[in-house]
DNA sequence: TGTTTTGTTGCGATAGCTGCACCTAAGTTT
DNA sequence: AAACTTAGGTGCAGCTATCGCAACAAAACA
């Protein structure tokens, strides 16, 4: 009697079952949904079954009901529930990417985002060299670091300017006096797609960094890549370039699709203000 | 025993809220996920439950386990189906739309729906400035914002109002007392195409809306721009025109036959209490 | 190593689900 | 308009999957 195997929660089983169908056609333009009967034929299952599973799913905002259709389709609570964990998401997705890059290179890589002036660093894949420094939920100045250029490449430079105010309080005219530089770099960064550094910070932190776009298209992250001191401007920009590349792939794991249409009509944006 | 009410797809109930756990406040360092026990006791369930619960769930795809730490997230399976869902369809056309409105006025945008008597932020694309806060997830009574207004604006007049009893219990007398001029904004929405929002809400939420129909000519969602308090009457209606624009372009773009003569005739009456 | 914390499993009792038959409501057809 | 057809919802008896306890296993801790 195969029609009879061990069901251990066969209720969830059954309602994924049902949000499959309903997710069936999801991008279609016909998407108004489906009606009980056809969904219990479908899944060759009572139709009552399938009427109280949906007014419980519906319940939990799991499935909508058009009111006057009466038809079911997704609902809300699933955007809701994927769209908090953005972040958590970013960091799972990136980690392979990243590390495809440490094993490319042989260097440290790092994923980070912008926290108010400052680089936060999310999550960082040691290379295989002995002494590894953990850089996860450290914060350095948006003006230190290569991915700070990338982070903010998409900016106006008007904004550009009053966020390094904040980052230099007062003292440091000589970086200020680079603020311009730095600032001709975001151009580079737009153009090319990634950003090289490498004197900035005093230690180690010489690097490439390309930025990474969410759904919409903006800028929510940078991954970059630490280099040896004695790299050349050559081998800089080589892997800039790889750096650049794995930033879009990244990026179309995270739902942005590749090249809108209209993009460059909406994207780097001069406006008179 | 009333502290026992009849329980209803209690299983459902239960890996909502596991899942509902597991999305977390999203911003926080909730990356690597929950324990099985920490979930247990912050549901006030037993931990069996919650294992194999778990269990269930991780062998439908909705949650995912980290071998080496044994916690759980949510997995991949939640944002295929998020991906399909009618609001990601939105989401994902709109935020062209939405970026062009931020570079023109360099304020940030919003795609609200509604849900209940509330308004639900969808997507929030940022401004240049530096302070971004995360709305989207966040809902503000309908009364709020003038993405309410936009939003209301083809229902009858009848079911607004018992919306708006649902939305102000009781003690607000001074803003019932507004209700009158509340619906006859909902007339201006309509002739005009966008609704205009300078006081409501006490701290940023100046801002001017506009409704967005799907392919059936009804309103299915909003979109908004806040804007500066410091803002002219003149400045106000100017954005106002170009939002009504972006948002009957965000129609089209949806669906929507550009020339419906017939238009002011639609009515969505859903009570949804 | 002993000890605490965290996660899994066995099992009886019971709570909730299944599936059938029936029912209402809304189209269709003549 | 009355009879049909179809879509969706409800009541109920019987059965089965789940609950919750407690023992067990496996890491983490010390």
């Amino acid at each position: 009697m195969s029609d009879k195997p061990p069901a251990p929660s066969a209720g969830l089983r059954r309602d994924m079952e049902i949000l499959e169908v309903l997710a069936g056609h999801g991008d279609d333009r016909d998407a108004d949904g489906f009606g009980v009967s056809w969904i219990a034929q479908r899944l060759d299952r009572e139709k009552s079954q399938v009427s109280r599973a949906l007014r419980a799913l519906e319940l939990e905002g799991m499935v909508e009901r058009d009111p006057v259709t009466r038809r079911y389709r997704l609902g809300w609570r699933l955007f809701a529930l994927a769209a908090r964990t953005q972040h958590a998401r970013l960091v799972r997705v990136a980690a392979p990417f990243l590390r495809r890059l440490t094993i490319a290179f042989d260097e440290e890589a790092y994923l980070c985002v912008l926290r108010g002036n400052q680089v936060l660093t999310l999550l960082s894949m040691p290379s295989s060299r002995v002494y590894h420094r953990v850089w996860e939920g450290v914060s350095v100045p948006v003006i230190m670091a290569a991915a700070g250029r990338a982070l903010l490449a998409d900016w106006q430079e008007e904004r550009v300017r009053e966020l390094l105010r904040t980052v230099l309080p007062s003292g440091l005219d000589h970086a200020v006096a680079g603020e311009e530089e730095w600032l001709a770099d975001l151009a580079h960064v737009r153009s090319a797609g990634y950003a090289v550094s490498d004197v900035e910070l005093d230690d180690s932190a010489a690097g490439v960094s390309a930025p990474v776009r969410d759904h919409r298209g903006l800028i929510t992250a940078a991954i970059s890549v630490a280099v040896a001191r004695t790299a050349t401007q050559d081998r800089l920009h080589e892997m800039g370039a790889i750096v650049a590349e794995t930033a879009r792939e990244l990026s179309a794991a995270l739902g942005l699709e590749p090249a809108a249409p209209d993009a460059g009509y909406y994207r780097s944006g001069q406006p008179s203000g």
